[in-house]
DNA sequence: AATGAATGAGGTTTCATTCAT
DNA sequence: GATGAATGAAACCTCATTCAT
């Protein structure tokens, strides 16, 4: 009489494991590295925690996954390639925009990338660095580009490290007014690092150019 | 059941208690709420762990008198009283640049009030969140002073946040970065956001008063 | 961080539960709650700690559990339906009988719902107030049915109450002369609550009836 | 400069003692010697710690105080001269009235003796079954007097606990109905054990002799 | 007489992880 | 592929107790 466990789906690893990832990220954003539980997580994907480490070795590989995932989505849609005829500035304003419809569309992946996440410490501080990084880095390149010549790195990185950070906090704030479209988020940013404060308190507002991206 | 122990300092409590908030506000900087432990911060500043409880009450308790001690400290920094005479340009600078001395002399308090810890959850979220809330605060209200009549306040406040979140990135590029000085970083800050990327790709830069605030 | 665990027996639920319950009732019964230790508990059974906690949650529950059980327990011994023909009399006997028979079987079970338990205040006190109560209300319910019409609830109450302290008290002398036998011990708490001192020191006894009841 | 503590108020031993006394004994009353924490008792007396332990050098050292004290009191309450004309019967009657008074008037004292503390265990149970036991042993002494000669006193030490069980029954159930009076719980006790059911219930009540013994 | 400072030991609880089936 | 059973380690917190002043 062979032991009968409870019915066992056999689902396989194809669909188990995106299933996994996406509780994965949805409590790790939500609770921080530190704040999640693999049996949280377990339970939260309908497996039992040895499912988890079958398919993913431990919470810190676990985690590093959820990361380069997130990341690697994240660069997917921010990544927009330059159009020929395009300023930088209308460029810019894409991406910046497809930053924001990013944010509101897969906010899970977004934190696990965002600054929170480098607050653990330990072996990943590193690796959600690197991730934030790319980002970045993109921004950089931008800079690069458009800056004129003789511009120092040195000078560009903390630049872009101040707009990635500027669109950060738009997120931040955003979450608590859900009501705001991505468009005019994208707008703020764009019109904050664009015109700067200067501009604005003259009333001189950026806004997009005429054709508008589509969704 | 009689329990002999070795010698013990017998510091008074006005000089214990500030040790341990100070290695509290370091290990909860460093690793985050979670990640710290009451063992770690009771032995790193020389003491058992009972005697923080008895000073502190709670792991909890304890994180919040750091927050409110830390987001003292930054507002007091921070809470540059205007001058007469003087534009709101040139406070901004005053207090951007009051912003990264602190950040420089006190990176644990900073650390603990910037937007990382807010990812921690639970009953001091809220906490965080308001520490923050009033940095954000005295942004908007400069901007507030600034602005055009009839700007509307839901369109400041994400604009000082967005201020607010560079000012952080910024500051995590800082403490790789360890060789800046504070004013360059200000200078950064106040560059971007005053002139924007429209004005600094032209190649026009923000430059302080001629007399300098001293230290 | 790998753990390398000894040989493990991996007994199921069904075994495991059962032997827990059984060493936290003499755990609890013997040093009462807040002398008994989880650790001690889980030893006895042969399991680690976290395994107690898997099954029943918390000390507070597993102690809960205990008194539920118990009472349970003591209670199918004690409620002995009663036969038509019987005399209320017989019928008390028989339950005396009863309850002796179960406190020298069921020590533990018997010490967590007598009195003592209900010394430790906290959130059981009153739990393990109203298992004592649905042993109290049985013998209330017997002297009602025999009393005559128009005694006072008020009274029939503690006069129950006396009964069954006597019995508790009657009990704990047993576990010190654990010679006598359970119907030894029915026989003296029956002579007493009975025929009374006064008849007893007339040497009026009380005897059970003719046919014995069986096991 | 000598160093000063805030007021020392030099109150004699002979008045701090007595206090401390009796706030051990309202906490070990109420939480039992497990549940009580030096802290607590020092704190409800209006001292440090180390006064307690200066007084009286340990908890156990303490608990064996409260024991013995109240166990002392409740003799000195209970052990009634019996008078040359007097019946057994009247003599008990005086005594039952004497243990309710002090079980009314003192509560806390009471609640050390009453059987709950024994369920400590450790040390000191046999330290509380001792002062019990004393108390037994005057209705056994009782007993003798009146019983016929030849009765064994293997017999009359449990009649004895079994009544003494009866009467703390009655206190913890006196304790939810305060609006009792001692002379009414007496009554009872006196009834059930005197009179037995079997009078009780054929309507034979007992009632005091004619000239009540005031307080 | 009295106290503030301090601690070792132990209690409850949670968590990452593994093994046998 | 999947699970129930199990555990070592460590976290938070409390308590009885002592020493220096």
């Amino acid at each position: 009489m062979a032991t009968r466990h409870t019915a066992r789906p056999k689902v396989p690893r194809a669909v188990r494991e995106p299933q996994m990832l996406d509780e994965a990220l949805r409590v790790f954003a939500e609770r921080g590295y530190h704040g999640a539980s693999m049996a949280d997580i377990a339970a939260g994907a309908g497996v039992t925690k040895p499912m988890v480490y079958a398919y993913f070795g431990s919470k810190d590989e676990l985690y590093l996954h959820c990361i380069d995932h997130a990341a690697a989505r994240l660069m997917a849609a921010f990544d927009i390639a330059r159009d020929e005829n395009e300023t930088v500035e209308e460029t810019m304003w894409r991406r910046i925009l497809a930053y924001f419809r990013f944010v509101g569309d897969h906010r899970d992946e977004w934190l696990v990338v965002r600054g929170q996440a480098a607050a653990t410490g330990g072996p990943f501080s590193e690796r959600v660095a690197q991730a934030r990084r790319r980002v970045v880095g993109l921004v950089v390149g931008q800079l690069e580009e458009a800056a004129r010549p003789g511009t120092r790195r040195r000078d560009i990185e903390p630049l872009a490290e101040a707009i990635v950070g500027a669109g950060e906090a738009l997120g931040d704030w955003w979450v608590e007014h859900p009501e705001e479209s991505a468009e005019a988020m994208a707008l703020r940013e764009m019109n904050l690092i664009w015109m700067g404060l200067g501009g604005l308190l003259r009333g001189e507002y950026w806004t997009p150019p005429a054709v508008a991206s589509s969704a």
